[in-house]
DNA sequence: AAATATTCTATTAGTTCTGTAGAATTTAAG
DNA sequence: CTTAAATTCTACAGAACTAATAGAATATTT
Protein backbone atom coordinates (compact mmCIF):
# COMPACT_ATOMS: atom_id res chain seq x y z
CA UNK A 1 0.00 0.00 0.00
CA UNK A 2 1.05 3.49 -0.66
CA UNK A 3 1.67 6.04 2.37
CA UNK A 4 -0.56 8.70 2.28
CA UNK A 5 2.63 10.75 1.21
CA UNK A 6 2.69 8.93 -1.78
CA UNK A 7 -0.85 9.12 -2.55
CA UNK A 8 -1.08 12.46 -2.11
CA UNK A 9 1.93 13.34 -4.08
CA UNK A 10 0.10 12.08 -7.28
CA UNK A 11 -2.62 13.86 -6.71
CA UNK A 12 -0.63 17.26 -6.18
CA UNK A 13 1.67 16.18 -9.67
CA UNK A 14 -1.49 15.08 -11.69
CA UNK A 15 -2.78 18.62 -10.92
CA UNK A 16 0.52 20.13 -11.67
CA UNK A 17 0.67 18.17 -14.65
CA UNK A 18 -2.34 19.66 -16.32
CA UNK A 19 -0.75 23.26 -15.29
CA UNK A 20 2.69 22.04 -16.91
CA UNK A 21 3.74 25.36 -18.87
CA UNK A 22 1.85 27.50 -16.79
CA UNK A 23 3.82 29.20 -14.29
CA UNK A 24 3.75 28.71 -10.39
CA UNK A 25 1.01 27.66 -8.90
CA UNK A 26 -0.74 27.95 -4.71
CA UNK A 27 0.04 25.69 -2.09
CA UNK A 28 -3.38 26.46 -1.16
CA UNK A 29 -4.94 25.88 -4.10
CA UNK A 30 -3.67 22.50 -4.92
CA UNK A 31 -4.65 22.05 -1.14
CA UNK A 32 -8.03 23.16 -1.59
CA UNK A 33 -8.48 21.36 -5.20
CA UNK A 34 -7.11 17.85 -4.00
CA UNK A 35 -8.25 17.56 -0.23
CA UNK A 36 -4.99 17.15 0.89
CA UNK A 37 -4.08 18.91 4.45
CA UNK A 38 -2.41 22.42 4.47
CA UNK A 39 0.49 21.57 6.17
CA UNK A 40 0.71 18.52 5.45
CA UNK A 41 0.92 19.29 1.60
CA UNK A 42 3.74 21.78 2.08
CA UNK A 43 6.58 18.73 3.21
CA UNK A 44 5.72 16.62 0.34
CA UNK A 45 5.91 19.23 -2.29
CA UNK A 46 9.71 20.32 -0.93
CA UNK A 47 10.54 16.81 -0.78
CA UNK A 48 9.38 16.41 -4.56
CA UNK A 49 11.64 20.07 -5.53
CA UNK A 50 14.37 17.97 -3.70
CA UNK A 51 14.48 15.19 -5.77
CA UNK A 52 14.27 17.36 -8.78
CA UNK A 53 10.29 16.58 -10.23
CA UNK A 54 9.37 20.15 -8.88
CA UNK A 55 9.95 23.53 -9.25
CA UNK A 56 9.72 26.73 -6.65
CA UNK A 57 9.00 30.70 -6.82
CA UNK A 58 9.77 32.26 -3.03
CA UNK A 59 7.56 35.32 -2.41
CA UNK A 60 4.68 37.06 -3.84
CA UNK A 61 3.25 34.95 -7.07
CA UNK A 62 5.57 32.38 -6.00
CA UNK A 63 4.41 28.75 -5.88
CA UNK A 64 5.47 25.18 -7.20
CA UNK A 65 5.45 23.94 -10.84
CA UNK A 66 5.98 20.76 -12.71
CA UNK A 67 9.92 20.76 -14.28
CA UNK A 68 9.72 17.86 -16.90
CA UNK A 69 6.81 17.14 -19.18
CA UNK A 70 3.92 14.85 -17.31
CA UNK A 71 5.34 12.24 -19.69
CA UNK A 72 8.58 12.42 -18.58
CA UNK A 73 7.57 11.93 -15.00
CA UNK A 74 7.45 8.07 -14.32
CA UNK A 75 5.03 6.26 -11.51
CA UNK A 76 7.94 4.64 -9.57
CA UNK A 77 10.46 7.13 -9.24
CA UNK A 78 7.61 9.48 -7.33
CA UNK A 79 6.69 6.52 -5.22
CA UNK A 80 10.48 5.70 -4.67
CA UNK A 81 10.81 9.14 -3.01
CA UNK A 82 7.84 9.01 -0.58
CA UNK A 83 8.17 5.16 0.64
CA UNK A 84 11.54 3.86 -0.69
CA UNK A 85 11.87 -0.18 -2.61
CA UNK A 86 9.28 -0.99 -4.34
CA UNK A 87 10.18 -4.87 -4.15
CA UNK A 88 9.06 -6.98 -1.61
CA UNK A 89 12.18 -7.56 0.21
CA UNK A 90 15.76 -5.55 0.28
CA UNK A 91 17.48 -8.08 -0.89
CA UNK A 92 15.70 -7.78 -4.33
CA UNK A 93 16.51 -3.90 -4.37
CA UNK A 94 19.15 -2.01 -5.78
CA UNK A 95 19.45 0.94 -4.14
CA UNK A 96 17.51 -0.12 -0.87
CA UNK A 97 20.15 -3.32 -1.12
CA UNK A 98 20.63 -5.54 2.29
CA UNK A 99 20.80 -8.73 2.78
CA UNK A 100 18.11 -10.63 5.11
CA UNK A 101 18.91 -11.51 9.17
CA UNK A 102 18.06 -14.72 8.93
CA UNK A 103 19.07 -16.06 5.27
CA UNK A 104 21.59 -18.66 5.14
CA UNK A 105 23.32 -18.07 1.78
CA UNK A 106 22.16 -15.30 -0.40
CA UNK A 107 23.36 -16.62 -3.69
CA UNK A 108 20.97 -19.76 -3.36
CA UNK A 109 18.17 -18.35 -2.02
CA UNK A 110 14.56 -19.30 -3.75
CA UNK A 111 12.50 -16.32 -2.06
CA UNK A 112 14.93 -14.34 -3.26
CA UNK A 113 14.79 -15.36 -6.80
CA UNK A 114 11.48 -15.61 -7.16
CA UNK A 115 10.70 -12.11 -5.65
CA UNK A 116 13.41 -10.72 -7.73
CA UNK A 117 11.21 -11.56 -10.76
CA UNK A 118 8.27 -10.14 -8.96
CA UNK A 119 10.08 -7.02 -8.15
CA UNK A 120 11.37 -6.24 -11.88
CA UNK A 121 7.92 -6.98 -13.29
CA UNK A 122 6.10 -4.16 -11.09
CA UNK A 123 8.84 -1.78 -11.41
CA UNK A 124 9.06 -2.32 -15.30
CA UNK A 125 5.14 -1.80 -15.33
CA UNK A 126 5.23 1.42 -13.08
CA UNK A 127 7.99 2.96 -15.10
CA UNK A 128 6.05 2.52 -18.10
CA UNK A 129 3.46 4.43 -16.81
CA UNK A 130 3.27 8.34 -16.35
CA UNK A 131 1.43 11.26 -15.10
CA UNK A 132 0.20 11.96 -18.38
CA UNK A 133 -1.09 8.56 -18.39
CA UNK A 134 -3.13 9.53 -15.32
CA UNK A 135 -4.25 12.76 -16.32
CA UNK A 136 -5.10 11.11 -20.10
CA UNK A 137 -7.14 8.96 -18.67
CA UNK A 138 -9.15 11.00 -16.31
CA UNK A 139 -9.99 13.25 -19.46
CA UNK A 140 -11.13 10.22 -20.99
CA UNK A 141 -13.45 9.43 -18.39
CA UNK A 142 -14.78 12.69 -17.93
CA UNK A 143 -15.47 12.83 -21.50
CA UNK A 144 -17.34 9.60 -20.94
CA UNK A 145 -19.33 10.69 -18.23
CA UNK A 146 -20.39 14.11 -19.53
CA UNK A 147 -22.08 12.23 -22.69
CA UNK A 148 -24.29 10.28 -21.42
CA UNK B 1 8.00 -4.38 1.67
CA UNK B 2 6.58 -7.79 3.43
CA UNK B 3 6.38 -7.48 6.66
CA UNK B 4 8.36 -9.91 8.76
CA UNK B 5 5.48 -12.20 9.18
CA UNK B 6 5.27 -12.12 6.07
CA UNK B 7 8.74 -13.00 5.14
CA UNK B 8 9.37 -15.49 7.89
CA UNK B 9 6.26 -17.22 6.76
CA UNK B 10 7.92 -17.91 3.20
CA UNK B 11 10.76 -19.43 4.56
CA UNK B 12 8.72 -21.49 7.29
CA UNK B 13 6.28 -22.67 4.24
CA UNK B 14 9.59 -23.36 1.95
CA UNK B 15 11.10 -25.57 4.82
CA UNK B 16 7.73 -27.35 5.74
CA UNK B 17 7.15 -27.52 1.53
CA UNK B 18 10.15 -29.41 1.06
CA UNK B 19 8.80 -31.90 3.80
CA UNK B 20 5.86 -32.08 2.41
CA UNK B 21 4.24 -35.41 2.83
CA UNK B 22 6.33 -36.55 6.14
CA UNK B 23 4.14 -35.39 8.86
CA UNK B 24 4.45 -33.14 11.59
CA UNK B 25 7.51 -31.03 11.95
CA UNK B 26 8.41 -29.16 15.63
CA UNK B 27 7.74 -25.54 15.42
CA UNK B 28 11.49 -25.55 17.25
CA UNK B 29 13.18 -27.27 14.64
CA UNK B 30 11.62 -24.87 11.78
CA UNK B 31 12.52 -21.85 14.38
CA UNK B 32 16.39 -22.70 14.29
CA UNK B 33 16.46 -24.08 11.16
CA UNK B 34 15.19 -21.27 9.43
CA UNK B 35 16.31 -18.44 12.10
CA UNK B 36 13.03 -17.22 13.61
CA UNK B 37 12.51 -16.33 17.22
CA UNK B 38 10.21 -19.23 18.21
CA UNK B 39 7.41 -17.40 20.22
CA UNK B 40 7.21 -14.99 17.13
CA UNK B 41 7.13 -18.19 14.72
CA UNK B 42 3.80 -19.76 16.83
CA UNK B 43 1.35 -16.96 15.79
CA UNK B 44 2.74 -17.20 12.58
CA UNK B 45 2.48 -20.90 11.80
CA UNK B 46 -1.02 -20.44 14.00
CA UNK B 47 -2.44 -17.83 10.99
CA UNK B 48 -1.44 -20.20 8.27
CA UNK B 49 -3.59 -22.85 9.75
CA UNK B 50 -7.09 -20.84 10.36
CA UNK B 51 -6.09 -19.76 6.59
CA UNK B 52 -6.16 -23.54 5.64
CA UNK B 53 -2.34 -23.19 4.36
CA UNK B 54 -1.10 -26.03 7.21
CA UNK B 55 -2.53 -28.86 9.42
CA UNK B 56 -1.32 -29.44 12.73
CA UNK B 57 -0.92 -32.23 15.68
CA UNK B 58 -1.04 -31.27 19.41
CA UNK B 59 0.49 -33.21 21.91
CA UNK B 60 3.67 -35.54 21.78
CA UNK B 61 4.70 -36.40 18.30
CA UNK B 62 2.59 -33.38 17.32
CA UNK B 63 3.66 -30.26 15.05
CA UNK B 64 2.53 -28.31 11.75
CA UNK B 65 2.58 -29.45 7.82
CA UNK B 66 1.63 -28.22 4.82
CA UNK B 67 -2.04 -29.70 3.22
CA UNK B 68 -1.65 -28.78 -0.05
CA UNK B 69 1.26 -29.64 -2.61
CA UNK B 70 3.50 -26.92 -2.59
CA UNK B 71 2.80 -26.26 -6.18
CA UNK B 72 -0.82 -25.40 -5.08
CA UNK B 73 0.37 -22.55 -2.86
CA UNK B 74 1.07 -19.50 -4.49
CA UNK B 75 2.57 -16.68 -3.10
CA UNK B 76 -0.30 -14.12 -3.47
CA UNK B 77 -2.77 -15.75 -0.87
CA UNK B 78 0.54 -16.52 1.32
CA UNK B 79 1.79 -12.50 1.37
CA UNK B 80 -2.41 -11.32 1.30
CA UNK B 81 -2.94 -13.94 4.85
CA UNK B 82 -0.55 -11.13 6.78
CA UNK B 83 0.25 -8.02 4.87
CA UNK B 84 -3.54 -7.64 3.54
CA UNK B 85 -4.35 -6.25 -0.20
CA UNK B 86 -1.37 -6.20 -2.66
CA UNK B 87 -2.68 -3.36 -4.48
CA UNK B 88 -0.86 0.13 -4.27
CA UNK B 89 -4.91 1.32 -2.92
CA UNK B 90 -7.51 0.59 -1.00
CA UNK B 91 -9.60 1.34 -4.20
CA UNK B 92 -7.84 -1.08 -6.63
CA UNK B 93 -8.82 -4.16 -4.21
CA UNK B 94 -11.28 -6.45 -4.14
CA UNK B 95 -11.36 -7.58 -0.69
CA UNK B 96 -10.28 -4.71 1.05
CA UNK B 97 -11.97 -2.33 -1.09
CA UNK B 98 -12.27 1.28 0.40
CA UNK B 99 -12.77 4.55 -1.52
CA UNK B 100 -10.09 7.23 -0.87
CA UNK B 101 -11.49 9.83 1.02
CA UNK B 102 -9.72 12.91 -0.80
CA UNK B 103 -11.26 11.73 -4.38
CA UNK B 104 -13.45 13.62 -6.21
CA UNK B 105 -15.30 11.09 -8.29
CA UNK B 106 -14.16 7.28 -8.16
CA UNK B 107 -15.48 7.07 -11.37
CA UNK B 108 -13.11 8.88 -13.56
CA UNK B 109 -10.02 9.29 -11.50
CA UNK B 110 -6.98 8.57 -13.53
CA UNK B 111 -4.88 7.65 -10.52
CA UNK B 112 -7.43 4.62 -9.87
CA UNK B 113 -7.10 3.41 -13.42
CA UNK B 114 -3.05 3.39 -13.79
CA UNK B 115 -2.89 1.76 -10.59
CA UNK B 116 -5.59 -0.98 -11.60
CA UNK B 117 -3.79 -2.08 -14.08
CA UNK B 118 -0.40 -2.10 -12.05
CA UNK B 119 -2.24 -4.24 -9.09
CA UNK B 120 -3.61 -6.87 -11.47
CA UNK B 121 -0.29 -7.58 -13.18
CA UNK B 122 1.54 -7.46 -9.72
CA UNK B 123 -0.79 -10.12 -8.44
CA UNK B 124 -0.77 -12.25 -11.35
CA UNK B 125 2.68 -12.72 -11.13
CA UNK B 126 2.45 -13.21 -7.46
CA UNK B 127 -0.40 -15.73 -8.27
CA UNK B 128 1.51 -17.43 -11.26
CA UNK B 129 4.65 -18.41 -8.73
CA UNK B 130 4.47 -21.07 -5.80
CA UNK B 131 6.54 -22.45 -3.03
CA UNK B 132 6.98 -25.29 -5.37
CA UNK B 133 9.26 -22.45 -7.49
CA UNK B 134 11.21 -21.48 -4.32
CA UNK B 135 11.77 -24.78 -3.67
CA UNK B 136 13.57 -25.78 -7.20
CA UNK B 137 15.14 -22.40 -7.69
CA UNK B 138 16.71 -23.19 -4.20
CA UNK B 139 17.82 -26.83 -5.02
CA UNK B 140 18.94 -25.80 -8.84
CA UNK B 141 21.26 -23.16 -7.21
CA UNK B 142 22.26 -25.07 -4.66
CA UNK B 143 23.50 -27.76 -6.83
CA UNK B 144 25.38 -25.20 -9.35
CA UNK B 145 26.95 -23.67 -6.27
CA UNK B 146 28.65 -27.37 -5.00
CA UNK B 147 30.17 -27.85 -8.57
CA UNK B 148 31.91 -25.07 -8.76
C1' DA C 1 0.37 -39.56 35.50
C1' DA C 2 4.12 -37.46 33.04
C1' DA C 3 6.10 -35.51 29.17
C1' DT C 4 5.53 -33.04 25.03
C1' DA C 5 3.44 -29.87 21.89
C1' DT C 6 0.30 -26.67 20.23
C1' DT C 7 -2.97 -22.86 21.46
C1' DC C 8 -4.56 -18.72 23.74
C1' DT C 9 -4.31 -14.18 26.17
C1' DA C 10 -1.74 -10.20 27.39
C1' DT C 11 1.70 -7.07 27.27
C1' DT C 12 5.45 -4.06 25.75
C1' DA C 13 9.12 -1.42 23.59
C1' DG C 14 10.12 0.72 19.54
C1' DT C 15 9.15 2.63 15.17
C1' DT C 16 6.60 4.77 11.57
C1' DC C 17 2.79 7.50 9.88
C1' DT C 18 -0.06 11.45 9.66
C1' DG C 19 -0.58 15.80 10.77
C1' DT C 20 0.13 20.44 13.35
C1' DA C 21 2.45 24.87 15.05
C1' DG C 22 5.19 28.61 14.57
C1' DA C 23 9.18 31.07 13.28
C1' DA C 24 12.51 32.24 9.50
C1' DT C 25 13.47 33.47 4.91
C1' DT C 26 12.74 35.16 0.26
C1' DT C 27 10.48 37.90 -3.28
C1' DA C 28 7.46 41.35 -5.55
C1' DA C 29 5.24 45.57 -5.56
C1' DG C 30 4.11 50.10 -4.09
C1' DC D 1 12.37 50.67 2.18
C1' DT D 2 8.33 48.82 3.89
C1' DT D 3 4.68 45.65 3.59
C1' DA D 4 2.34 41.67 2.02
C1' DA D 5 2.64 37.19 0.28
C1' DA D 6 4.82 33.08 -0.36
C1' DT D 7 7.90 29.16 0.48
C1' DT D 8 11.16 26.97 3.82
C1' DC D 9 12.83 25.19 8.21
C1' DT D 10 12.58 23.14 12.91
C1' DA D 11 10.16 20.90 16.30
C1' DC D 12 6.75 18.33 18.10
C1' DA D 13 2.81 14.97 19.19
C1' DG D 14 -0.83 11.54 19.00
C1' DA D 15 -2.17 7.30 16.87
C1' DA D 16 -1.37 3.14 14.80
C1' DC D 17 1.41 -0.57 13.63
C1' DT D 18 5.38 -3.93 14.09
C1' DA D 19 8.19 -7.30 16.16
C1' DA D 20 8.75 -9.82 19.85
C1' DT D 21 8.17 -11.90 24.67
C1' DA D 22 5.87 -14.21 28.75
C1' DG D 23 3.12 -17.38 30.78
C1' DA D 24 -0.91 -20.06 31.36
C1' DA D 25 -4.20 -23.33 29.16
C1' DT D 26 -5.25 -27.23 26.46
C1' DA D 27 -4.54 -31.48 23.91
C1' DT D 28 -2.10 -35.86 22.84
C1' DT D 29 0.94 -39.77 23.37
C1' DT D 30 3.20 -43.15 26.07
Amino acid sequence: MLSKKAKYSLNALSFLGKRYGDGPVLITEIAEEENIPRKFLEAILLELKKNGVLGSKMGKGGGYYLLKNPEDVNLADVIRIFDGAIGLLPCVTHKYFEPCEECHDIETCGIRFVLKEVRDITVNALKDRTLADIIAEEKKRTRRKKRS
